[in-house]
DNA sequence: CCAAGCCGGGCAAGGGCTTTCCCGATGATC
DNA sequence: GATCATCGGGAAAGCCCTTGCCCGGCTTGG
C-alpha cells in the first residue's frame, strides 16, 4: 500500500476507515457507527469485530475529513505575542486550563509582537475553522494595521467564530482587560506617598497600548501630587531585561537626582536593579525601584521588588471562558483589577 | 445562506470556493488555480475577476478541505510538559524559531507532566496529520507507560510522520539530549573541590529519567571523591520554588551537618534559597546553594545562584531541525553539553 | 486555405468521513 | 399464519478543495 512516490514523507499511508470496514467485514458506516458510538445500535458481534480491527490497524480517524463532514468546531486558537515571555505564560496557563477542563484543543501561535505575523495567523486560523480566536497581548498604536485586524475579526465573527481578546479592547469580540490605568495611579500615589519627586519610567515599546495606559495613570496620578513628568524622564526600552537595564543607565547618566525609578514591566525591573547593583548604588536606600505585573521573580530578587500584580492567569481564564461561552449581542469588556503589592525596593525618597 | 438552525453557532457559513467561482463567474477550477498560483496559466481578466471576488466575500480556504485533496503536511505538533514552566518556554522559544523560519505552523500542547494526557495528545496529533510531533520533557520511570508511548510513536513513524523528543531517549525518533549526568557530575567535582562532604540533595519528582540522570551523575562523581549521598539526603519534591522550599526545610530538619543544598533545577534551588533567607541561614557562609538549568532568574536572585547550564533554546531548534529535516535510517541521538555556571551561592564548605 | 498544435478553461473524479435514507429480516400482534 | 412495526446494516450523497484530463477555439506553418 505504499503511497509515496519518493516523497520525503514516505511509507505507508495512515490506515483508513474504509480498510477497517474491509478488515471487518463491514460497511464504512457501521465501522464509524461503533467508532463515535453513535446513537444507532450495532450488534455485539460486529462492535467487537470493528474495534479489533481498529486495534490492529492502529486506525485514527482523519481529523480533516472528519471535520469536513460534520463541521463541529473543537479547536481554538491562540494568538499571543511571546508565550516564553513569563507574563504570557501565565495568562496561557489560564487560558489551557479552562479549554482543556472543557474538552478543547489549542493551538498556540506566537506573533513574537510583530503585527504582520499576527494577522497572518488570524486568516491562518479561520482556514483551520478553528471555534474562537483568543488574542492575547497588548495593542498596537497604528491605526492601519488594527483597521486591517479588525475586519478580518469582525469578517470572522460574522461567519460564526467567537473572538476574545486580552489586554486590548478596540476590536469587535469580547475583551478582558487588566486595569493598566488604575495600576499605573496606584504606583503613582505610592510614588507620592513616600516623598518622591523625580520619577524615571522605563516605559516598554512605545507602539503597545497597554504601556500608553500603564503610563497614563502612572501620570495621572502624578500630576494630581503636583508632580509633572517630564518627556526626558521616560525612556522606551525593549521589554525586558536589558531593555531595562539599559534604559536605567540612560535616565542615571541624563536625569540628576532621581529618586525612584519605575519600570512598566518586572522583567525591565530587574535589569534594572541589576544595573544600580553594578553601579553599586544602594536600592531602595539611594533609588527606589517599581515594577509591574508581580511576575514571580518579584519576589526573589534583592532587594524584593514593589510591584503591581495583575491577575494574569485569571485573565487567561476569564478570555477562554468568554470565548466558549455564548455570544453576546455585542462585545463586552470586563476589567479585572490590579493591586499594589509593597516590597522593599520602594522606600522613601532620600531628603 | 444561513445554515445555522439555531446552532450556537449560528451566523451565515464561510464563503467556498464554489462561491467564489460564482461570483467571478468561471468554475471552481480556475478560481483554485488562481488562489493557490498554479503553474497552468489564466488569463488576466478572469484573474482579475477571481481575486475580487476573494476579497468582497473575505475568502479563506478551508484548509480541512485542502488537506484532505492535497495530503501536504505543514503542520508540526509539540507535546510538551508544561509551557508555562521557564525551562520549557526557553525550549519551545527554540521551537518555534525553527518552525518559523521554515514556514511550519506549530500546534502546542500541554501535558501537564500527566502521562495519560501524553498519550492522547499524540494520538491527536495523529489525527491531524501533523507533519511531525516533537516530544519536549523528561520521560518517566513507568515501563508500561513508556511502552504504549513507545507504541502509538512507531505506529506514527510507519505512516510516514517524524518523531523527534527532547530530554529522552527510550523511543523511536530522533532525540535530542541535554548532558543531564555531565552536569550533575559538574557539580559533584566542584562540590567536592570546595570540601563539602555533607550535602543535602533537593530533587525533583522521582518518577522523572531527567533527576535519574542528574543524580547518577552526581552521585559518580562524589563516589570517585569518597563521598557516598545517603537516601535520606535525597527529597524529592515538586519541580518548583515551593517544592523546594519544602524539601530544604526537610532536610535542614532531619540531617545534621548539612554544608550544601543542590537542587536539580533552579526554580528549586530559588525556593531553598528563600527558606534559607527566612530562617536567617547566611548563603554561602553558613550553607551552599547551587541548581540547574541556568535559568534566568539563577543571574538575579541573591546570592547568585551557581548552577548547570543547559543550552535551552538550542535543544529545541535542534530538535526541530531534525523533525523537519531528512529521516535517517535509524534513530539519531544527539547530546547537547553542560556547563557550570559559577556564581555567589556557592562557596567553601564552612570548617 | 487546411491541418496541426497550443492555450486557456471546464468537467469530474477523488480524498476520508458522517449521516440520511432505504431495505431486508426479524419479532410481535391479532 | 398473515400483517405490521422495528431494528440492524448498507448504499450513497455530500463536506470543500485540487488536479488530471479533455475540449473548443485560436494561432501558426505548410
Amino acid at each position: 500500500m505504499a503511497r509515496g512516490t519518493g516523497q520525503a514523507l514516505g511509507g505507508d499511508s495512515l490506515a483508513t476507515l474504509a480498510d477497517v470496514a474491509r478488515r471487518a467485514g463491514v460497511s464504512p458506516a457501521t465501522a464509524s457507527r461503533v467508532i463515535n458510538g453513535s446513537s444507532k445500535p450495532v450488534a455485539d458481534e460486529l462492535r467487537e469485530r470493528v474495534l479489533s480491527a481498529v486495534a490492529e490497524l492502529r486506525y485514527v480517524p482523519n481529523a480533516h475529513a472528519q471535520l469536513l463532514a460534520r463541521p463541529q468546531r473543537s479547536v481554538v486558537g491562540v494568538v499571543v505575542h511571546d508565550v516564553s515571555d513569563p507574563y504570557f505564560a501565565e495568562v496561557t496557563r489560564g487560558l489551557q486550563r479552562v479549554a482543556t477542563d472543557r474538552g478543547r484543543l489549542v493551538i498556540i501561535c506566537n506573533s513574537y509582537r510583530d503585527p504582520e505575523r499576527e494577522l497572518e495567523y488570524v486568516e491562518m486560523l479561520r482556514g483551520q475553522q478553528v471555534a474562537a480566536i483568543v488574542l492575547a497581548g497588548s495593542g498596537y498604536h497604528d491605526a492601519d494595521f488594527t483597521a486591517r485586524l479588525t475586519e478580518k475579526l469582525a469578517a470572522y465573527e460574522a461567519t460564526g467564530g467567537r473572538v476574545a481578546v486580552i489586554g486590548r479592547h478596540e476590536h469587535p469580540g469580547d475583551a478582558v482587560m487588566p486595569a493598566n490605568d488604575v495600576g499605573g495611579r496606584l504606583l503613582g500615589e505610592e510614588l507620592l506617598r513616600l516623598g518622591h519627586r523625580q520619577i524615571g519610567v522605563i516605559a516598554g515599546p512605545r507602539v503597545l497600548t497597554t504601556i500608553t495606559d500603564r503610563l497614563r495613570g502612572l501620570r495621572a496620578a502624578l500630576a494630581d501630587g503636583g508632580v509633572t513628568l517630564d518627556d526626558d524622564h521616560v525612556r522606551y526600552a525593549d521589554f525586558d531585561r536589558d531593555g531595562g537595564a539599559r534604559a536605567a543607565a540612560e535616565l542615571l547618566d541624563t536625569v540628576d537626582g532621581l529618586t525612584a525609578l519605575v519600570a512598566l514591566n518586572d522583567s525591565m525591573a530587574v535589569g534594572a536593579l541589576a544595573l544600580l547593583r553594578q553601579r553599586g548604588v544602594r536600592v531602595p536606600d539611594q533609588v527606589s525601584v517599581a515594577g509591574f505585573d508581580d511576575m514571580p521573580v518579584a519576589a526573589d530578587v534583592t532587594p524584593t521588588l514593589t510591584t503591581v500584580r495583575l491577575p494574569l492567569v485569571e485573565l487567561g481564564a476569564r478570555a477562554m471562558t468568554l470565548a466558549l461561552g455564548p455570544a453576546a449581542d455585542r462585545s463586552r469588556v470586563e476589567v479585572l483589577p490590579a493591586e499594589l503589592v509593597r516590597r522593599e525596593s520602594l522606600g522613601p525618597a532620600p531628603r
